[in-house]
DNA sequence: TAATTTTTGTTATAATATAACACTATGTAA
DNA sequence: TTACATAGTGTTATATTATAACAAAAATTA
């Protein structure tokens, strides 16, 4: 249930930048954009980009440093991510594999760690990047 | 051969220390280390970093900006990395998974990418930190 | 209502990373 | 061995990413 929380002002604010970005946002690069909207500091962005992961509502690039919003609305995947990225064009697509997601979700090692999460970012060129 | 690359000064400087942490160095950790060793600023520990990465030597941990040595001194696999990553205690490994990497390896999307890279991040909690 | 929790706004600052430039060392090839 | 190219160095300055600390306002709960 926890993605059909309320969100905040500021929350909603910051979510309608990034859901109406096909690309991953850098968090200045979203305060730029919402000083309009009367929020001023980096901190009331970054706040907002924490509640929006927490809940599953986006989801942060690691190696990109920058924000994206999750398609899938049904779930919270959070916790599941696979990310394609382009090094040319830096495009980048959220994976939804299911035999890759199971093999991942299912996945121990030797060393009895108990996972609870995962992140997966694939690097390479898109099909636009390959011809040109 | 790229791994039998003769380092220079800073890059031995700045693998010796990482070399001899089993856990992951963030860059200012590391420039506090190397300081008594004549490197004084953080673009020369960048520097040595980017290369050391580049050469395989070692590998980032997207999601605490930190570096780690890379043990598999046979090959150089900057291109397909996977880690375990205790959210308690922050205990990082590398994780060396034939068959998880040979899924990964051969993976495709069918959006027509070409992958060369993947990096691979798991989250949970460790044997010890489960237990207390 | 009062108490508690969450969110806000704000200022300041910490932590991570790169630009630009002049110089030095090393490798390559004529 | 001289010239040329390439890679690495040292340095200063600055850009980028992210959080601390605190007081006030709003929402929630008892």
């Amino acid at each position: 249930m926890q993605n059909q929380q309320v969100l905040t002002k500021n929350q909603k604010i910051v979510l309608d930048i990034i859901e109406k970005s096909s690309q991953p946002l850098k968090a200045y690069s979203i305060l730029f954009d919402v000083k309009k909207k009367g929020i001023n500091a980096p901190l009331q962005v970054y706040r907002a980009l924490d509640k929006l992961v927490e809940i599953g509502k986006i989801h942060k690039i690691e190696s990109r440093n920058a924000f994206i919003a999750c398609k899938n609305s049904k779930c919270q995947i959070t916790k599941a991510t696979v990310f394609s990225i382009c090094e040319n064009c830096e495009d980048v697509k959220e994976i939804h594999d299911h035999k890759l997601s199971e093999h991942l979700k299912h996945y121990k090692d030797n060393k009895g760690m108990k996972y609870s999460k995962y992140n997966l970012e694939f690097f390479g060129l898109c099909k636009k990047c390959i011809k040109n």
